[in-house]
RNA sequence: GCGGACGUGGCGGAACCGGUAGACGCUGGAGACUUAAAAUCUUCUGCCCUUCGAGGCGUGCGGGUUCGAAUCCCGCCGUCCGCACCA
């Protein structure tokens, strides 16, 4: 046997063998119980990146395991293939986007494989392939025609120098990215689905997700924003009519009703564009209030800008005028598009009353004495006892908002209402590297879905990047086509289909690809949901609600019967390095670095922070796992830190990982074999077995890698012995899952059939478990004074004369007599002095 | 602005349900082996104090609950992340 472990050899060889053999292939036949694990699929931006090895190594750890411990593992693999980086390397470059996007899978795949991942490659997919596209578009078909799409008007961040939609990463501090143009919000008209029609149903659906991580639960139900108010309406006063009567308005606070100051409308609402539409004045500032882009940070930390368009009044007080203002905090996409504003106990609203000068009137207080303290500094939004409230006085703020809506509701001025922050899911963009939306415009029949036998409509190859816009709609002829239903000249829709609709149903696609239709629903149902889905929690939010909403939608329309498409959540954290600059300030490489530090220049270390190409700090994962083989790389991964926090690459953490791999191979390939039982060496390994499986299932990497350390400390300690033999043999099989190519190479030197991929795990013998003897900890006060082993399940009698007995204690205690003692059996004794 | 998370030695972290804080790894010190180096092995490594027996202090900061708090409660401070056209 080698002295050394060279996984420049073995790497290959074992790929090579798990490829020949099918290993990892997954069958719908198989009457193993089922396991599908799955990792977001990556964007094919060029190279494979720690965050990847990271993510995929957890994956594959459990992959391995469950199919160890006899299940049928469904582990796929594919490409997230649309998107802007593929145009904006068509530009910059002048490459098409899809040999540049071609070319990335190809350098990519070749480097996942060299990681030795029980990937089921025959299941691979890219969205960018029309075989994979193509399908999609005949779902969004189906959705469309039963009615979970429509079109509507919508926001987009505009460049007016590029004539460009912009996505809110292109805009940088207000202006285009590429122009230097400032950006102004402008109306399309735009595809959405109805994830609205959903929003109660998601909402519920989180509850049952037992094994997601609660904040990603947490910011999902915040984001879907149930709410529980009142729509209620103020009349206008005469001379605004102009056609509207009244404005109505939403609030989640209508027990404060009596300290609104003023009314505020969206620029979009329709009164607004009614005063628009008479004057240039209000024109004006409407047009200014879309300046800046759309993101919901830039609109709220804007400065509240608002312009006053006359009187409204009051509901519940005929003679309570309050002014009208447009404001450009308010948003028509949430509630009514029009608030009521109560400076002293909203933040927002006592930001705009302190600018124009507004009341600010106190109506909750901590108690009925508080009735005039000002309400300084900021809006008080705390709980607490209605005043200066007329009928609400002295009610606490729960049955105030119960009251005004009992009361709205009698007089017929307003009502209860829920309102959902959650917004229909828009579709569209005004892109080319993306799944066209198979819609045909048609003058006389409309928006008209695309027949599926006229499926895929596939994107033009001839296109160019050299004039700004969208190139499907200056394409010379791909739009022009017959309206499939009159056969008159029509247009193609050039819009293309937001990216997060592919990554909505690829997991679907994955258990079940036939080539004539989305995916068949049995087989599909064979697999789902995945059971362990793995990724970053930049996801946390859109990618996973919109899987979520997809699947649902199709559970509607009777493709598939699952709701949930996601059993298991894991979201993992992120690669993190030094950064570190020069006197001039500018990023260095990590060699550069350290060239420039032994060449005496100065370098400054900079914080740690995500791997990026901006700031120079990436760590290329192929020349290191040329330079230390797969396993290596794959334990560093999962040492150290938790997987769901970040992890910092480190020189020295990668010589260290590479220093285990070699150490357990010498101790495979130096194990001696001798007679004889080493009954702590089998406690050890025995516990080390349940301890492993366990860190394992619950994705506790850094802990299972502890416990690997902890055994193999305790196997080289032992002498050779029966025991110490079974030890190292099955320490080969608990890190396969984790470093399978020198556990391979280490099984097949010990000329064990077959391979460690299929061999099953270890069972943990339960008789072996539990101590026989345990240290029990003798405490004075609280303070630890003394430790004392016993048999296991000692009495307490028993214990606390050993306590009072201890030489220790009696000193501590100078004689006195203890109050009381405190017993935990097996644990400690306290004694209260 | 809104929402969320995190804070333990020189570093990454461990500590079951409130019960011996610092497992395991990294770094560093001392030693062994070697002509030498690498590799490997042994051993020490929270801080202070020490008469070497022990003692004191310690989980961001300030309070509280408890026989007992890294863990629970209240109030601060700091750091990071997400926010609908990035994927």
């Amino acid at each position: 046997m080698a002295s050394r472990f060279n996984p420049l050899k073995a790497d290959a060889h074992w790929q090579q063998v798990w490829d020949d053999a099918g290993s990892f292939r997954a069958s719908e036949a198989s009457a193993r119980p089922k396991a599908y694990i799955l990792e977001m699929f990556p964007y094919p931006s060029g190279r494979i990146h720690m965050g990847h090895v990271r993510n995929y190594t957890m994956g594959d750890v459990l992959t391995r395991y469950r199919r160890m411990n006899g299940f049928e593992v469904l582990h796929p693999m594919g490409w997230d293939a649309f998107g802007m980086p593929a145009e904006n390397a068509a530009m910059e470059r002048k490459v098409h986007p899809g040999e540049w996007t071609w070319s990335n899978i190809a350098t990519m795949k070749a480097q996942l494989k060299r990681l030795g991942f029980a990937l089921d490659w025959s299941r691979e997919l890219a969205t960018c392939d029309p075989a994979y596209y193509g399908q999609e578009q005949a779902l969004f078909v189906d959705l469309f025609e039963a009615g979970l799409v429509y079109r509507k008007e919508s926001e987009v961040n505009w460049d007016p120098v590029d004539m460009t939609v912009l996505a809110n990463e292109q805009v940088i501090d207000g202006r285009g990215w590429r122009s230097g143009a400032m950006v102004e919000r402008r109306k399309l008209s735009q595809w959405f689905l109805k994830i609205t029609d959903f929003a109660d149903d998601l909402l519920d659906g989180l509850a049952k997700l037992d094994q997601w991580p609660d904040k990603v639960r947490l910011m999902q139900e915040n984001w879907i924003g149930k709410s529980r108010g009142m729509k209620f309406r103020f009349a206008l006063e005469p001379q605004m009519r102009g056609g509207i009567k009244s404005v109505e308005v939403f609030t989640t606070r209508p027990d404060t009703i009596f300290g609104a100051s003023f009314v505020a409308v969206s620029p979009d609402h329709p009164l607004a564009q009614e005063y628009a539409s008479r004057s240039p004045e209000v024109a004006a500032f409407i047009e200014r209030c879309k300046q800046g882009g759309t993101t919901a940070a830039e609109l709220e930390t804007a400065e509240k800008l608002g312009l006053e368009i006359g009187e409204a009044f009051h509901p519940l007080d005929p003679d309570w005028e309050l002014p009208v203002f447009i404001a450009n905090f308010v948003l028509m996409d949430y509630g009514t598009g029009a608030i009521f504003g109560v400076p002293a106990h909203d933040q927002r609203d006592f930001e705009f009353a302190t600018k124009y000068g507004l009341e600010i009137q106190r109506v909750v207080a901590a108690s009925a004495d508080d009735a005039d303290k000002p309400v300084v500094g900021e809006a008080e939004s705390g709980d607490g006892i209605l005043v200066n409230s007329r009928f609400l006085d002295g009610k606490n703020v729960e049955s105030a908002k119960a009251a005004v809506i009992a009361r709205a509701e009698a007089e017929g001025w307003g009502e209860g209402t829920t309102v959902w922050r959650l917004r229909d899911w828009g579709v569209s963009r005004q892109r080319y590297w993306g799944t066209p939306i198979p819609i045909i415009h048609c003058g006389t029949c409309g928006a008209v879905p695309v027949p599926k036998d006229q499926l895929p409509v596939v994107l033009p190859e001839d296109i160019d990047f050299e004039t700004p816009g969208n190139p499907l709609d200056r394409h010379p002829t791909w739009k022009h086509v017959a309206c499939p239903k009159c056969g008159r000249e029509a247009a193609r829709e050039t819009d293309t289909l937001d990216t997060f609709v592919d990554s909505s149903w690829y997991f679907i696609r994955f258990a079940s690809q036939p080539a004539d239709r989305p995916f068949d629903k049995a087989v599909a149902e064979r697999w789902l949901p995945v059971d362990q889905y793995i990724g970053g929690v930049e996801h946390a939010i859109l990618h996973l609600l919109y899987a979520r909403f997809w699947t649902r939608a199709l559970q509607r329309i009777g493709m598939i019967d699952v709701a949930e498409p996601f059993r298991g959540l894991f979201t993992q954290g992120m690669v993190t390095h030094r950064t570190y600059q020069d006197k001039d300030g500018n990023w260095l490489l990590p060699e550069e670095a350290e060239a420039a530090t032994e060449a005496g220049k100065a370098v400054t270390p900079g914080r740690v922070e995500k791997m990026s190409k901006s700031k120079r700090n990436t760590v290329d994962p192929e020349p290191i796992v040329d330079q230390y083989g797969a396993d290596a790389v794959r334990w560093f991964m999962l040492s150290d830190s938790p997987p769901e926090r970040d992890l910092e690459w480190s020189e020295a953490g990668i010589e260290g990982a590479w220093r285990f791999i070699q150490r357990l191979w010498r101790l495979a390939a130096t194990s001696e074999t001798a007679a004889g039982e080493d009954k702590a060496l089998d406690r050890k390994l025995h516990q080390a077995i349940a301890a492993i499986g366990a860190n394992i299932d619950s994705l506790a990497f850094n802990k299972a890698v502890a416990n690997v350390y902890e055994l193999a400390n305790a196997i080289e300690k032992a002498p050779p012995s029966a025991s110490r033999t079974a030890a190292v043999e099955t320490l080969i099989r608990l890190v396969a899952p984790m470093v399978p190519h020198v556990a391979e190479e280490a099984w097949a030197a010990a000329g064990r059939p077959g391979l460690i991929a299929d061999a099953p795990w270890p069972e943990a013998d339960p008789a072996l478990l539990i101590e026989d003897e345990v240290t029990i900890a003798i405490q004075v006060n609280g303070k630890l004074r003394d430790t004392l082993t016993a048999p296991k399940g000692s009495a307490r009698e028993a214990l606390e004369e050993m306590a009072l007995a201890s030489e220790k204690v009696v000193r501590v205690l100078e004689g006195s007599s203890p109050r009381k003692v405190i017993v935990v059996p097996d644990r400690l004794v306290n004694i209260v002095a």
